[in-house]
DNA sequence: ATGATAAGTCAGCAT
DNA sequence: ATGCTGACTTATCAT
């Protein structure tokens, strides 16, 4: 055993109650490792030992609780940004959806136009009278000359 | 010998069975209303009453503390309910989205297929060979009988 | 007064 | 022994 006794500015005060009990803060009995308590537990009564022991365990628990409460907040809080995120991609996923659809019905469109406009040419091109029985077409030419009689689709090449 | 000035049980029903108390047990004494308390509290100690009172507002307590527990975790299961519908939100909406983008691409490739067609019926018969590689066309086309994914006049696959 | 909640204590479980 | 967590108590705040 060293004579090392924590020389700290405490030594004027002493313990008039015959006890030798080197008051110990609750920090530094927390953090103190089971060696360094053994030393600390030196000529001291069953009893207190039994107690110092318990406060310990006490001052730990403290510890535990705490941390217990921080994890649960934090548990949730990571549920709530993940819930969060998915919504994001729930809105991301719709818009997308939306355009798409838009998309696919405008081509459509097209498609069925040309279709009709392909059925006309290839059945017979002389006959414009007969195009649309059932169908109304509206076609917008978008062009810089203004041929009479120009077919309705473009040849980008 | 350790006193025993909390008599505290934790996870065991309480009983504290007090020495003059008439057998007023933990549930009636927190169902009761103000008014029947006051009755009970007739020929008692002072000190008895405050007691009496301190006694059933722990017990209240108690109550509170359990509907605090309650609520925690009903918040947490409600919030891993909603993340799994947002989940299952994400999915649908992905699957939709890969399947539009398929039926996209399709309808892409069987239009440029049939701008083909058209290309050479028009240019055939006609075949002045004069159409105008700047013009650009635009078609919408109105129709209410068109049959579903009816093949264009000659498939080319 | 009643209700809610954070912090602390204790019991009990698991490692 | 250490760490965690449910239940309980207490202190504190809001209504």
């Amino acid at each position: 055993m060293t004579t090392h006794f924590k020389p700290s500015k405490a030594l004027k005060v002493k313990k008039e109650a015959g006890e030798n009990a080197p008051a110990l803060s609750d920090d530094e009995l927390v953090a103190m490792s089971v060696r360094e308590l053994n030393q600390h537990l030196r000529g001291l009564t069953k009893e207190d030992v039994v107690r110092l022991k318990q406060r310990r365990r006490t001052l730990k628990n403290r510890g535990y609780a705490a941390s217990c409460r921080i994890k649960r907040v934090t548990q949730k809080e990571e549920l709530e940004r993940q819930k969060t995120e998915l919504q994001q991609e729930v809105d991301k996923l719709a818009r997308e959806n939306a355009s798409m659809r838009l998309e696919l019905d405008a081509l459509r469109a097209k498609y069925e136009a040309l279709q009709c406009f392909a059925r006309t040419v290839a059945r017979g091109p002389l006959s414009p009278g007969k195009v649309a029985a059932t169908t109304s077409v509206i076609t917008i030419v978008k062009s810089n000359n203004h041929s009479p009689s120009s077919p309705p689709f473009s040849t980008p090449s």
